[in-house]
Parts: structure tokens; C-alpha cells; sequence
DNA sequence: GGTTAGATGCTTGCAACAGGCAACCATCTC
DNA sequence: GAGATGGTTGCCTGTTGCAAGCATCTAACC
């Protein structure tokens, strides 16, 4: 299994570096700007709604100082609202505004149609079916190492369509 | 294909942060200290052979300065070699040394250990097979919009095996 | 053949941003 | 109160692109 787990770990690295680029297309597109992980901040709210800090953090694996400074932004921008969680004053919920749900509406959009113009060849069926490989694939590694249980299992994103898992 | 596209850009969301993460992991158990873009130039290296800066800026889709930085630290690090190209004398040829070489395959090694631990319900036919459908998808969107022919494809790395590419 | 104008390969200065860690404040829990 | 928890901020490191600069090459012209 060595030599297809270093084809799959290659081609990952090239589908990273690849997807900046997209991403940073879509945007130029669209004509808006939001960096990455400002968007992921966002994608995750649409996705699990409104939620703490400190769980976006948890979710996107990220240090809660940068959330913090992320949705600073974002809330000075007007795409996202925050207020004081009444029943832990400590805490704030962070919540989707309607201006970033079209943000994000918008880069969905612009994001599909990027594609699809470059991925004729590929049928429903199939991106479906490699949308579920992605899914299983991201969520078996997203579990902790055997040998480090300490390591808390990070969390990602719910999938909403596609349970092929059969874990 | 609207609804799997868009399936496929969240999974590709989610699957874009683990990899960051597992990364850091790998370059920690293997205590070795390399970041993804200087691992990029390395394997961009050994893929292709010894060749220009502006050659690897080309296939990794950076900015000619970044890979000058990333080649100058790695050249400190004595994992790369420099030397000047004997027919134009402005360019230089850079290589992989003996050193980048191991440094690549102890993280190679890594990663296949950290990454087949937590795949243990894939099969090597599976994994095979994801990693051709990481290729393709990969290539595909490394071709230019049909509305902008301006844009030059971006070249991805070549794909040793795996050929199931029908283009 | 020599000279000069522009192209090309690379490096460096600059500014912007992301990210983690540690220190800090406010609030909650015991 | 003492400690835990949720967030924010300062500080530092690192990556990135753009623009300016330097060296070299190429080609057109005298």
C-alpha cells in the first residue's frame, strides 16, 4: 500500500498549491475580497451556524488567536455579527450577517462556474463519487495517530450530502 | 453537476486545512524542520531533475522572488546545490544534494507510516485509484478558463504513475 | 566589428497577511 | 478567594507578491 499512499500524498501537494491559486482566481472573478482562512471562517458558520470562537478554532484547527483577529475583520467588514453569550458573559456567539451569506453565495457561484468550464469531461456521478472519496479520505486522517491518543481527534467539517463513510 | 461541484469544493476546503496539519506532524515526529513550500521545491527537484529557479516558480505557481528565498535558504541548509548555468551566464541550474535527498525520503517514509496508519480500511486498489482521481481533477483545473486563453495552463507535476488520464 | 536598446534571469526591499505563543483581562465555578 | 475558561492583544516568525534593481544576453543598427 506504500506506493499508491505516495501517489495519493504527491498528488495532494500539487492539489494544494493548485487550489491557492483557484481560490485566489474566484475571488479576483467575483471582485471580492476574503483571503482563505477568512472564508473558511465563513463556510463554517453557513455550515454548523452560530457558534463561539473558540469552536471555530476547534473545527478549523487553528490557534483562537487568529480566529480572533479573523473575525475582527470580518465583523468590521459586516459579514459576520458578534454578541455576548447571555448566559456566559465570558463568551460571545458569532453569527453569519445576511451581507456574508451573499459573500459567500456568491464566491459558491463564481467558484462553480470556474470549474465546471474546466472539468467537462467529468460526469455528476463522477465528482460525486470523488467528493465522497475526498470526504472519507479527509475524515479517516482527520482521526488521531494510533500512537499518540492523546492527540484530540480533530473535528471536520460535517458533511451534509454524500455518507459513504463506513466507519 | 452544480450540486457534486459544490460538494467537491467544500471537501477540497476541508481537506486543504487537515493537510497543513498533518504536514507540521510529519516534519515533528521525523524532527525535521522543513516547510511546505521549501518541500514543494524539493520534490518539484527530484520529480524533474535539476533545473532553473524560474522553471520551479513556473510549476509551483509561485512568484519567481519567493522561490529565490526558498532556494537560498535551502542552499544555507545545504539541502539544494547552486551553480551557475555555463551557457547563460545570468541563470543558474539548481540541484538537489545528497542531504535534500534524505531529507525527502525520511519524510516520505514519515508520511506514509502517519498517513497508512489511519487508512487501515483502504485498499491499495482504492488508494490507487483515489490518487488517479486526485491527478486528473488536479490537471484539469490547471488548465486556463475557456475565457481567458491569456492565462497560461500551469503546469502540474508530472505524474510518475498512475495513468489513467483519457485527455 | 562594435555599440546600444530591450529582453531575460535573478535578487532584494517593501508591505501585507497568517500563525503561534505568552501575557493579560473578564468572567465563571468551586 | 483560587483556579479554570473565553477572548484579546503584543510580539515574533514566516510566506507571499510586487516593484525596483543588477547582471547578462540578444538583436538591431551604425
Amino acid at each position: 500500500m506504500t506506493r499508491a499512499l505516495e501517489d495519493v500524498a504527491r498528488e495532494l501537494g500539487a492539489l494544494l498549491r493548485r487550489l491557492k491559486g483557484l481560490h485566489a482566481e474566484v475571488t479576483a472573478v467575483a471582485d471580492v475580497r476574503l483571503e482563505l482562512p477568512a472564508f473558511a471562517v465563513l463556510t463554517t458558520l453557513e455550515l454548523e451556524g452560530a457558534q463561539r470562537p473558540s469552536s471555530l478554532a476547534d473545527t478549523l484547527d487553528l490557534d483562537l488567536s487568529t480566529v480572533s483577529r479573523q473575525l475582527s475583520a470580518l465583523e468590521r467588514e459586516g459579514r459576520v455579527l458578534r454578541q455576548r453569550d447571555a448566559d456566559d458573559h465570558r463568551a460571545q456567539i458569532v453569527e453569519l450577517s445576511p451581507a456574508g451569506r451573499d459573500v459567500l453565495s456568491l464566491i459558491r457561484r463564481t467558484r462553480v462556474e470556474r470549474l465546471s468550464a474546466r472539468l467537462p469531461d467529468w460526469s455528476e456521478g463522477e465528482l460525486a463519487a470523488f467528493a465522497g472519496q475526498l470526504a472519507r479520505f479527509t475524515a479517516d486522517i482527520s482521526q488521531p495517530h494510533p500512537d499518540c491518543p492523546n492527540t484530540p481527534p480533530t473535528r471536520p467539517l460535517a458533511l451534509s450530502a454524500a455518507g459513504q463513510e463506513d466507519r
